[in-house]
DNA sequence: GTCAATGCTTTGTCAGGACATATTGACGTA
DNA sequence: TACGTCAATATGTCCTGACAAAGCATTGAC
């Protein structure tokens, strides 16, 4: 049912055909157009309306279902199952978390920095002690209030900070717009008691803090950054959404 | 390089052909057989080597492409990047967790009873208020120190906790055996203060506790269940691994 | 000796077909 | 009415074939 979805292909891109599927789709149900409970229609159908061969279909609907937003029944159908699926990699990027919020924010660059990376940096980075690493300390507020305090490190023969505009923009997103692709990031959540520092920094008086340590490792493996971060348990939690395949 | 890996088929097992090939490839990579950076032969020779189509042979490839352990590029081929991989839902299952590591663990089941849930609860299990629920409180051991403090509810009419063999064994587990499978996890890690039951139970002074939230859903979009956990932070940390596509 | 063009290798995309299997509902029979 | 059987339907698996595009190395010209 529910087939008022129209899907346009451009063979001329250079786009897959199965992505412009996928994408389509994609924006049919997070605008609600497909809503949760509706059925597709099968997969031999939809290919003959667009002029597509089955396996292109399949490829296109797989793409959602990996997503976690239908589901497939064999014997059944394809159903949309969930609307609002959260990114993947960074859990959630606390930048662009906020901005969609649409709240105020700032950040500020306490040290920005060349250094030689120590026995544990090294170890960290997959480096040997001594080679250089930026070494990255901001102190990020909302709505004038300090948030988090992010502590990051990168290997200087991976990465350029020396231009980055990190008062204005997230460290991620200064990656994407140099080409780097993270594909791999390993997390680790904990928390803790703000020490002397940080209570400073934070002016939290006793709130615990949320800790979480990344590294993140591009597609040929390669550790492209590490950082251990804390932010203010009272102001924020990391929100995510897990698929099981 | 490094093809002295064998792979056997069963064509006559249920299990599909490419996930024969999936398993076997992972067990090489977690095993070290395959290490990171180790190219595997081409598609194409994998295929005629096993006797299977290349579709086929690139079906098993991507999965292990999804989960972040292998990394394929055009024109140069496919390389093993990554050993260890965690799985997806549950982030991370305390009790599996705790028994590979050996520890000798323990839980208490607080609590275990039928209810009707309130406004709060049924909104959490998208029931209408009023509907039978099972209420789950449990408290877990590590070594024979309290560790965290689980409260679990789930809706009567999908599961049946009765029977359940809660302290031998998770949650997770018994719905496995019961049939249900759990395909989509919303999951909100926070921290806060110990309030005075936590504190008792859990014997911990002034430690900040790690909180956990989590809505988990069947295959139909179901909510099957929803759980607020605390655990001690000195003694745990969520680890996770995040693969981008 | 340097650099650009070219060709080879490998994965990416797409098509079309065949059979298997799970699910559901209709039908027929006890 | 109750139960089992069977057919229709949809996805799951697997195959063959073809061309496109990206990377890399070799070749060739200057």
């Amino acid at each position: 049912m529910s087939d008022s979805l129209s899907i346009t292909l451009d063979r001329s891109s250079p786009v897959p055909l199965y992505h412009q599927v996928a994408q389509q789709l994609e924006l049919a149900i997070r605008q609600g157009v497909l809503a949760p409970g509706d059925k597709i229609d099968n997969e031999i159908a939809l290919a003959n309306a667009l002029g597509l061969s089955r396996p292109t279909m399949r490829q296109a609907i797989q793409t959602l279902v990996d997503k976690g937003m239908l589901v497939r029944k064999r014997g059944v159908g394809t159903q949309v199952v969930h609307g609002k699926i959260r990114r993947n990699v960074e859990l959630t990027s606390l930048y662009d978390d906020l901005a969609a919020a649409g709240q105020q924010q700032r950040t500020e660059v306490l040290a920005l920095q060349r250094e030689s990376a120590d026995e544990a940096l090294a170890a960290h980075l997959r480096l040997t002690p001594g080679e250089e690493v930026w070494t990255l300390h901001r102190l990020r507020f909302v709505n004038d209030e300090p948030l988090a305090l992010l502590r990051n490190h990168l290997p200087v023969a991976l990465v350029d900070l020396a231009d980055a505009e990190l008062e204005t923009s997230g460290l991620y997103e200064h990656l994407r717009r140099a080409g780097i692709h993270l594909r791999v990031a390993e997390q680790r959540i904990g928390a803790k008691s703000a020490d002397e520092q940080e209570r400073e920094l934070l002016a939290a008086g006793d709130v615990p803090l949320l800790t979480m340590e990344r590294t993140a490792f591009n597609d040929a493996g390669a550790v492209i950054e590490y950082g251990h971060h804390v932010y203010r348990s009272d102001l924020y939690a990391f929100e995510i959404t897990l698929v099981d395949r």
